[in-house]
DNA sequence: GCTAGTTTTTATACATGTATAGAAACTTAG
DNA sequence: CTAAGTTTCTATACATGTATAAAAACTAGC
């Protein structure tokens, strides 16, 4: 029988540096200076490394950046209190992921990654997945109706800060207040008539309400 | 009066490329090789030009894609038969707008503008919006919900497509798949329960049942 | 025709992610 | 100790998007 209490040393050279201090000092560059100031170079300056050394500990830079907002998740989500109803506790476990993802400024570099759930958020969802089969979906339905919130969720706020971005980047009236401003009243009438009003109504924050609809419809037994 | 007829040139240096040309190549570039060849040199050998001299016909390569987007979608968004029930109606648009999007393979790049909405694609919305206000809704609820109905669209196209091409470039299991792997039935019942069926659940394509409960949810008069 | 002004194009340069090759630093077997 | 094997690190190189400065090609005013 072998020993696994013998202090075993893996061969090979010794790594100076560790995955956990990669995270950490990129941490530290995201929050002082912004997401845009994390290169690989820098990084690896920081740390006291060459670039090159950083992709032993971690697969590319987007992988880091998921491992950013994993390392973000896990310290900023809380289990709140959650409603007993299971209705409402889907909607605040929602609202939870929601708006701790959309308080992320560097996100939408990331969360394309279907992955992304970090073990952290694995709570929130088996809240929502719960709450789903609580409500009467079997399990094949909840885990459809918890993938179309997420989807919903997901979109809201990539659309929402991805169009930030570019307001903020740039001056000129965005193409889509073009195409408002010349629309034809006889062709689009139903835009016509709201086109003033599109940019204020799509600024608002109606997360919460639509994901009340949402919820409602996906529980709605037909 | 001055006379426009009058064949009044511009000053300054006539330009040897234009916009047209360069979405023609990019699109050629695009369809025949795909998005990853599509690069500001290559486009500009290929238009027999420089990559500098694009930049003054486009802004940058992401408004060169988003361009494309809309000639793609311009090209292949043919108006349909629409059901007169206008129920029917806002989910049939809704999924003619996710499946011209969902087969454009490079969408993910592009997919995160907000003002993406190309003129070809303004029809479906006046109808997907002209349908929510026939069902009763008032204006300013007819434009959240849109903005609903688009989130969820443009979050399930960017996460799927992500998704699959994350498969394709990578053998090793997801992360997710190892969290799942690794759940605590105990702490994670619901979970636990559906963890292997997961992966399937979640590759089927549900688009049309879900949008089907967002509409229901969001025309229910509560 | 010449000059000034305007627009487009070109040349050059830089920052960045990352592929590749090999050197360095360790463990283990003999 | 030496040799082989393994892992990590370093140096170099390349492709890419794009900033900057200057040259080129035109029109309009004189």
């Amino acid at each position: 029988m072998s020993q696994p209490s013998a202090p075993r040393k893996t061969p090979g050279r010794p790594a100076r540096i560790s995955r956990e201090d990669i995270i950490e000092t990129g941490r530290r560059i995201v929050t002082e200076e912004g997401v845009d100031r994390l290169t690989m170079r820098r990084l690896a300056k920081d740390i006291g490394s060459t670039p090159m050394a950083l992709y032993h500990h971690v697969r590319d830079k987007e992988e880091l950046l998921v491992l950013l907002l994993d390392d973000y998740a896990t310290r900023t989500m809380h289990r709140p209190e959650l409603p007993a109803d299971p209705r409402e506790r889907i909607v605040v476990a929602a609202s939870a992921i929601h708006d701790v993802l959309a308080a992320c400024p560097w996100i939408v570099e990331v969360l394309t990654a279907d992955d992304l759930m970090s073990t952290s958020a694995l709570w929130f969802v088996e809240q929502i997945v719960g709450g789903l089969m609580e409500c009467g979906l079997n399990p094949e339905r909840a885990v459809h109706a918890y993938r179309a919130i997420w989807y919903y969720t997901a979109g809201e706020i990539v659309v929402r800060t991805a169009a930030a971005r570019r307001r903020a980047a740039d001056e000129r009236p965005t193409y889509r207040e073009q195409v408002f401003a010349g629309l034809d009243p006889s062709e689009y009438p139903r835009l016509a008539q709201v086109a003033d009003r599109w940019a204020p109504l799509t600024a608002e924050d109606t997360y919460v309400v639509q994901l009340r609809a949402l919820v409602d419809g996906l529980l709605l037994t037909r």
